[in-house]
RNA sequence: GCCGAUGUGGUGGAAUUGGUAUACACGCACGACUCAAAAUCGUGUGAGCUUGCUCAUGAGAGUUCGAGUCUCUCCAUCGGCACCA
């Protein structure tokens, strides 16, 4: 026997595979299962594959060849994304064309991928720079333009001045640009954006469709962003036609402020107006502004903001817009307004009414620019338990005060301790007709304390509501409404209180630090935080108070009712709003697909026509970016519209955004070679949806929402059946370094994948990658542990010296290993052997892990079943085969080699041809369940919960069976030092006496 | 600030979903083989002590006969979002 050397024999496998036609699929064969198995095709960057590329591609490798095992006919292609950047970039600092660069980059890719293994068919790819798959595209775009999901618009987009261009919201990190670093400008840009809001609806709502990670779906719908409220018109006071427009009355003039909010409820809190420094109004109503100059250099100023300055401003800034005030229709007050860059331009209507009790963005800017707080909502609590309120019991109002004491010279408060309830508050009484708070607040505290003088600080936040029952009084208190009022004593005068005021508490003295866990109810805890802490805003849900007609309501019941007040009186409807912006794709790059417009002379937008694709991208271009469009150079793009389209017609000079290519690939695959469609109707029908999609949780956002997009669309517009392109997702986790910290050239601690084959061989590191951690954790890369796995596959390499190929009896040649392998285990009068037992729930482990993607226990339960095998002297060969095809998806190439070498030795004559078929053409071993429960088992013995003895009885060994021989066994009887009052019984699985 | 995830030996990680905590692997220690080394194999390895018991799954409480697992509060780390009204 030969030494394990898994780069020789890696090698060897790698080229038969490929010669033998292993990785083809007959895409037409309706005799299997499909299976459609997905991965996210790389970018090729000229540094190669990396980690996190290898264990991705692993897991999908790995359950490509347990499907195809199991039967399934499954598809498990592999292309490449690569249009894009960085290979531009290279080519304006060398001068090599990118789709130079490019194409060695992608067969460096292919050799690396092929060197691990990996089961691709490489004639069957999609590449997205490829014309014969831009072409695609191209029409899938024009089909949009046709179906008006795509426009051109005029709008502020993230600008990136290094890489001259237009990126998407997506693309901009920390206000600066995603692949580069530049901060971010803000910048009036002509471009196309496809209508992706217009699905925002079913974005959300699909979601629940497939079987994703919870939290990837969370991600998107907070991406999207829906949020349900109204829009409401604030008419203008003093609004007036702008004297030198006449047509005002049929545009869409500013008679109304309309704003958007999800708090209607609070609307009797609002106390000023604001729009953002983008807003039409401005400029429509300039002839009523008294400021313009002042509000004009607001604007501008708000405009040259970087979103990193927008994002980093702590203050709020703003201009009151003087000359107009806006009318809040329910209680026609006339509210200032103000423009201020803390309202967006691009959300909702680009205007807010502020409510600063109720919203802390305003309630910063009415602090700052002291204007009024108005509370409309008061917090609620609920009594519980025997205080809960109670349907059958009158309700009855009161309002009450809290008094926080202080002491005339410690820093200590006063508070009561009730002897009924247990209540620990501050005085609280009531407030009696006529009163105010500070009146009923001092009057209670001399009441109450028996301290004689006290001055009142202030109030300590606003109206709050009690709801409960009060069991003494047999009502509901329903509500009280309470203040909470700040007093501190001017000296310690003090005279005993009347008893019938300190009947029911006592009074303490309590220091400030032990105040907050001393108080037991929230209201209170509530107050006292406020005291400390300051006043803010009430953001949450509660009773609407000083609202008109709706006071009273709660919050929620008070949206739907002022939506249809509102409604009612065409002041306003209901408004479903989303974050979500439209996708703009276009950039002014040149390594991208052509955008397959022309504009006629008068600069009309039209489709190339489907006659003219592939619109091919031009080659006579200077990449050297200027701010205007490469593709603007071109000479021969120029002539080429002028002889389709005629003198005067200009071409689209912008490319796509890379994410618009690879938001369909995975329609390609089915069919890469079709030239007439980007998909035959019957292998879409056939391959799609993608059943499994792997790959990095950093496409959470951006590709899988646009891909989902694409769908979406062309389901529409009628080119697909089905609305959701990716059934189920699973991400891999990141693969960082042995100390945990991400990879990163400038760090220096990246490692190369090839290095990492050459040293340990491509099964190494395939098996390591998925062992290490569960697929979607981190892996650390941590190459003094890689040994492990080595050991394990070197162990099995060993082992094949140990195969039982004799019968035993009569040294005849083994009858029970037969081609293909099998499913039976014995026959009926066989002995059932502890390791037949050990195989068979292996097999059943390691198919559910697969299943499950759990790799890493699965390659844990192979490891276990080759302890076994070690420590037999002899191993049964029906046994090896089945861990072997067990181990191969992991393993391929050691495996397939141990196959083929043990299958010849023990081929009967005749047969041999059959034993030289691949050890990927056998089928996925089966298990019995009946060789999987034990016949006996160890039963744990617990007493009080804990482990005390084990023992060993069989299966179905009855409760009171068990019981006994529990209460029998000698070391649980040094424990059972009291009276047995309970025995817990699981079935085969434990006793629990309980003492 | 908000949302999400995670927290188990010296290390990576298991734990049938409420039932023997620490599987498997790395590392370490000792032993076998060897002139020696490597490789391999074997044994041991959560902590503490009174050596058969106590304590251990970020901290604290709770539910339960029984909690790594469920509930609440807090802490730490990571990731994402960040004026979205």
């Amino acid at each position: 026997m030969n030494k394990y050397n898994p780069q020789k024999i890696e090698k060897k496998w790698q080229k038969n595979w490929e010669k033998s036609g292993f990785v083809k699929i007959n895409k037409d064969d309706d005799s299997k299962q499909k299976f459609y198995i997905l991965d996210m095709f790389p970018y090729p960057s000229g540094t190669g594959l990396h980690m996190g590329h290898t264990e991705s591609y692993t897991a999908s490798d790995v359950f490509y060849r347990f499907k195809k095992m199991q039967g399934f006919n499954v598809l498990h292609p592999q292309g490449f994304d690569s249009f894009g950047l960085p290979a531009e970039n290279f080519a304006i600092k060398t001068g090599i064309h990118p789709s130079e660069t490019t194409r060695k980059n992608m067969e460096n890719y292919i050799q690396q991928m092929k060197s691990l293994g990996f089961a691709y068919d490489f004639d069957e790819q999609a590449v997205t720079s490829d014309p014969g798959y831009y072409k695609w595209t191209q029409w899938i775009f024009g089909k949009f333009f046709e179906n008006g999901l795509v426009q051109k618009k005029t709008q502020k987009t993230n600008w990136c001045s290094s890489c001259q261009t237009v990126i998407a919201n997506e693309q901009v990190a920390d206000g600066k640009c995603e692949r580069c670093g530049t901060e971010i400008i803000q910048k009036e840009v002509p471009g196309w954006f496809f209508k992706i809001t217009d699905f925002a609806e079913d974005l959300i709502n699909d979601l629940d469709k497939v079987d994703w990670p919870e939290h990837t779906r969370k991600n998107q719908r907070n991406w999207i962003g829906r949020s349900e409220g109204a829009v409401i018109k604030f008419p203008i006071s003093n609004f007036q036609f702008p004297k030198n427009n006449p047509i005002s009355n049929d545009k869409k003039t500013n008679q109304f402020i309309e704003v958007f909010t999800t708090r209607v409820d609070t609307i009797f809190g609002c106390t000023y107006l604001v729009v953002a420094p983008e807003n039409a109004l401005i400029n429509e109503q300039r002839a009523m502004i008294n400021n313009y100059t002042e509000v004009e250099e607001y604007i501008n100023t708000a405009k040259n903001k970087t979103e990193l300055d927008r994002m980093e401003a702590k203050d709020k800034t703003g201009v009151e817009i003087k000359g107009i005030k806006a009318i809040n229709p329910f209680n026609g007050e006339q509210v200032p307004v103000f423009v201020a860059d803390y309202v967006l331009g691009g959300y909702g209507t680009g205007a807010v009414m502020a409510v600063p009790a109720h919203d802390e963005r305003d309630w910063e800017f009415a602090k700052k620019y002291k204007l009024e707080i108005r509370q409309s909502i008061a917090p609620v609590f609920f009594g519980v338990g025997e205080n809960a309120v109670r349907e059958d019991k009158e309700n009855t109002e009161r309002s009450t005060v809290d008094v926080i004491i202080k002491h005339w010279e410690k820093d200590e408060y006063f508070g009561l301790k009730w002897k009924y309830n247990g209540w620990k508050t501050f005085v609280i009484g009531g407030i009696e007709k006529g009163e105010s708070p500070e009146e009923a607040a001092v009057r209670e505290a001399r009441e109450e304390s028996g301290y004689k003088n006290m001055k009142v600080v202030r109030r300590i936040g606003g109206e709050m509501h009690s709801n409960f029952f009060a069991v003494h009084k047999d009502v509901n208190r329903f509500p009280v409404k309470r203040r909470c009022v700040l007093i501190e004593l001017t000296d310690g005068e003090y005279e005993n209180p009347k008893e019938e005021h300190i009947k029911n508490h006592d009074g303490v003295w309590i220091r400030k630090e032990e105040v907050e866990d001393f108080l037991t109810i929230p209201e209170t805890k509530i107050c006292w935080d406020i005291y400390l802490k300051g006043e803010r805003a009430f953001v949450e849900d509660g009773t609407l108070i000083d609202s008109g007609d709706f006071t009273g309501l709660s919050s929620k019941e008070a949206r739907s009712k002022m939506i249809q007040w509102l409604e009612e009186n065409k002041s306003g409807k209901r408004k479903i709003n989303y974050r979500l912006r439209d996708w703009s794709v276009s950039r002014q790059r040149y390594w991208g697909c052509p955008i397959p417009i022309v504009y006629s002379p008068e600069g009309e937008a039209r489709f190339v026509g489907e006659e003219n694709l592939p619109w091919t991208l031009p080659l006579d271009v200077d990449f050297v970016p200027t701010g205007v469009a490469p593709l603007a150079k071109s000479e021969e793009l120029k002539k080429r519209v002028e002889d389709i389209f005629g003198n005067g017609w200009i071409a689209e000079y912008d490319t796509m955004d890379t994410f618009v290519d690879s938001s369909w690939y995975f329609l390609r695959y089915p069919d890469p070679k079709n030239e007439k469609e980007f998909c035959s109707a019957e292998r879409l029908k056939k391959w799609l949806p993608v059943d499994l999609y792997i790959g990095g949780a950093e496409h959470t956002y951006m590709h899988l929402l646009f891909a989902r997009f694409f769908t979406k669309a062309m389901k529409k517009i009628g080119l697909l059946d089905f609305d959701e392109p990716f059934l189920k997702l699973r991400h891999q986790g990141m693969v960082l370094d042995k100390a945990g910290k991400k990879m990163s050239k400038s760090k220096g601690n990246v490692v190369n994948p090839d290095d990492m084959t050459r040293k340990f061989g491509a099964d190494s590191v395939r098996t390591y990658m998925l062992f290490a951690a569960p697929l979607e954790d981190e892996v650390m890369w941590n190459e003094e542990n890689i040994i492990g796995v080595y050991r394990f596959l070197d162990k099995v390499w060993r082992m094949q010296t140990r195969i039982k190929m004799n019968n035993e009896k009569d040294g005849s040649r083994i009858s029970n290993f037969q081609f293909p392998i099998s499913n039976q285990f014995l026959s009926s009068n066989d002995k059932i052997s502890k390791l037949t037992v050990s195989v068979n729930r292996t097999i059943k482990k390691v198919t559910e892990d697969i299943e499950n993607l759990k790799y890493n226990t699965a390659i844990s339960a192979l490891m276990i079943l080759a302890n076994e095998f070690e420590k037999q002297e002899k191993i049964a060969s029906v046994h090896y085969s089945k861990f072997l095809i067990l181990l191969s998806p992991f393993a391929p190439h050691i495996t397939e080699e141990l196959w083929s070498s043990f299958a010849k030795a023990t081929a009967d004559e005749g047969k041999y041809d059959k034993y030289k078929e691949s050890i990927f053409l056998q089928s996925w071993p089966e298990y019995d369940e009946k060789l999987i429960a034990d016949m006996s088992i160890e039963m744990v013995i617990q007493v009080n919960g804990k482990m005390r003895d084990k023992m060993s009885v069989s299966a179905d060994i009855s409760e009171d069976d068990a019981k006994q021989k529990a209460l029998s066994s000698e070391k649980v009887k040094t424990h059972l030092s009291g009276e047995v009052k309970k025995i817990i019984f699981v079935k085969g699985k434990l006793v629990n006496i309980v003492v």
